[in-house]
RNA sequence: GUGGUUGUAGCUCAGUUGGUUAGAGCGCUGGAUUGUGGUUCCAGAGGUCGCCGGUUCGAACCCGGUCUUCCACCCCA
């Protein structure tokens, strides 16, 4: 009996209109990386268990798809954590190696195995699918992409400034117009928490916080309390839930809120460094706004916390994030080196512009010219000519064998091919071929030995 | 991981309180058209009704399980 195919829940395949478009979104990207001096490495899709356990929470262990180990591997657990049934004390007896579930990770171990060869700084950028255990939704896949660029080894804020300008290099290339990079600084938070007493509840306060816009203030407040931070510390608090205006306005309130809060000034300061920088610089295309409700990636960020919401109007989670940890690559044993890194989330992206309608018309179109079939003579000179024009850097096609020729023409439709060329008897004896336009129907004769004349029209 | 939702032709979807042979549009194949596509006309092919089991004289329809889709949580790109 044969099998139904499928595929497993969360992946998919791409057809070649699909990656077309995705290629359009990858290229763009990637030159843009490469202008701003970030050189790529890639990583394997699966590391050891270790290196990826623990790096994003509770919640991200149970994100990771764990590779069983190979052989028998079962023999080789002992009889008394075998019995117990217990999946946590099992696994890491049974499963040595998982599927990265980011590039961030992979890249701090990349830095520190390879830390005598790096050229610090280093600016690295990295394409590639990563996965996660995750229940699918729209935008939300077990296998998807990730395009990241980070710099480790600098600390100074002009890096953040740079990864500003390129998501609008990128998202205005793209036309995406009218995204916003919405950033905060970890450090505000912290001060906050700190002003507020309730430092030992920094991730539920802020996690809380992050809901705002999403939950309304009064749910926020619900979720706060029942994480068991104060009703005072809340009231303290409670600026941040009303705050408005420009950056500079947020800023100077929060300078109020944090006066006796060093670390929480300092990521004031930073901010305003860098909305100064980027503000005398301009963008293209993006709007920056400050929001101090941002809080994500908290396992990690230290400093300044990008994400990039799509143009209002557009119902999708954010398509980019990123921050700077200032010691990730501690966990691996190298201490004091700050990076800072952004992520595009291509497959969002893609669903974006799909829904903004914003892909080149050009990308279904992958060939240029398709050259009939008329017969054995007439298809050996057709194929001479397909050459030349494939010499000449033309995508170019010979329909295989001599079908009808409403059935040639059809394919080409579909095709979109922009030119057919006939080349029949006819042709053939007078050295000429017809190039018929697609679009307009007019068709036009030339030379068999002079295929330039044709080029050069296009 | 929790709660819900979806699945019928290649695609988008109809399908009556459970009743004989499951339909439409688009697409596909062939023909009108042996050197001209898109428009039109004619004909045709294509279905284990997601899968497994149960109830019933009888199930696309009711029930259970499972897989899948999408959604809300959790979390996140």
């Amino acid at each position: 009996m044969p099998q139904k195919p499928s595929i497993p829940k969360g992946t998919r395949d791409f057809s070649p209109i699909e990656v077309a478009k995705r290629n359009h979104i990858i290229s763009t990207v990637k030159k843009h990386f490469e202008i701003y001096g970030f050189q790529p490495i890639e990583t394997p899709s699966f590391e050891n268990s270790d290196t990826l356990l623990g790096k994003y929470g509770e919640e991200g262990d149970r994100l990771i798809f764990k590779i069983l180990n190979s052989g028998d591997f079962i023999s080789k657990v002992d009889d008394v954590t075998y019995s117990s049934k217990n999946s946590a004390s099992l696994a890491p007896k049974i499963t040595e190696k998982a599927l990265r579930y980011d590039l961030t990770v992979p890249f701090a171990r990349y830095v520190v195995m390879h830390q005598n060869e790096l050229d610090f700084p280093f600016k690295r950028y990295q394409i590639q699918p990563v996965w996660r255990a995750d229940r699918p939704q729209k935008g939300r896949f077990r296998e998807f992409y990730q395009c990241d660029a980070d710099v480790v080894g600098a600390k100074s804020l002009l890096q953040e400034v740079e990864f500003v300008q390129l998501y609008d290099a990128v998202f205005s290339e793209l036309g995406l117009e009218g995204c916003t990079i919405k950033m905060n600084n970890r450090k505000i938070l912290s001060g906050i928490a700190e002003v507020i007493g309730a430092q030992q509840l920094l991730l539920d306060f802020t996690v809380a916080l992050d809901k705002l816009d999403k939950i309304g203030e009064e749910k926020v407040k619900e979720e706060m309390r029942s994480k068991g931070i104060t009703t005072s510390a809340i009231d303290k608090a409670s600026p941040l839930f009303t705050m408005e205006g420009d950056h500079q306005t947020q800023l100077d309130q929060l300078k109020d809120l944090l006066v006796n809060s060093n670390v929480g000034l300092e990521g004031v300061g930073e901010l305003e460094t860098i909305f100064g920088v980027v503000e005398s610089l301009g963008l293209q295309s993006a709007q920056l706004a400050l929001d101090v409700t941002l809080a994500r990636g908290l396992n990690y960020y230290t400093g300044t916390i990008f994400e990039v919401a799509a143009p209002e109007g557009v119902q999708m989670g954010s398509i980019g994030g990123g921050g700077r940890y200032d010691d990730l690559t501690g966990i691996f044993g190298l201490k004091d080196v700050s990076g800072v890194g952004i992520s595009f989330g291509l497959d969002r992206i893609y669903l974006v512009l799909e829904e903004l309608n914003l892909f080149p018309q050009a990308l279904g179109q992958s060939l240029d010219v398709l050259c009939l079939n008329f017969g054995k003579e007439e298809g050996k000179a057709a194929l001479q000519l397909v050459s030349k024009l494939r010499k000449s850097g033309l995508r170019a096609d010979l329909y295989p064998s001599s079908a009808k020729v409403p059935k040639q023409f059809k394919y080409a439709d579909k095709r979109k091919v922009p030119y057919v060329i006939l080349l029949g008897a006819k042709e053939l004896q007078m050295g000429s071929f017809v190039v018929k336009n697609m679009k307009t129907g007019e068709q036009k004769s030339y030379p068999l030995d002079k295929p330039e004349d044709f080029t050069a029209t296009l």
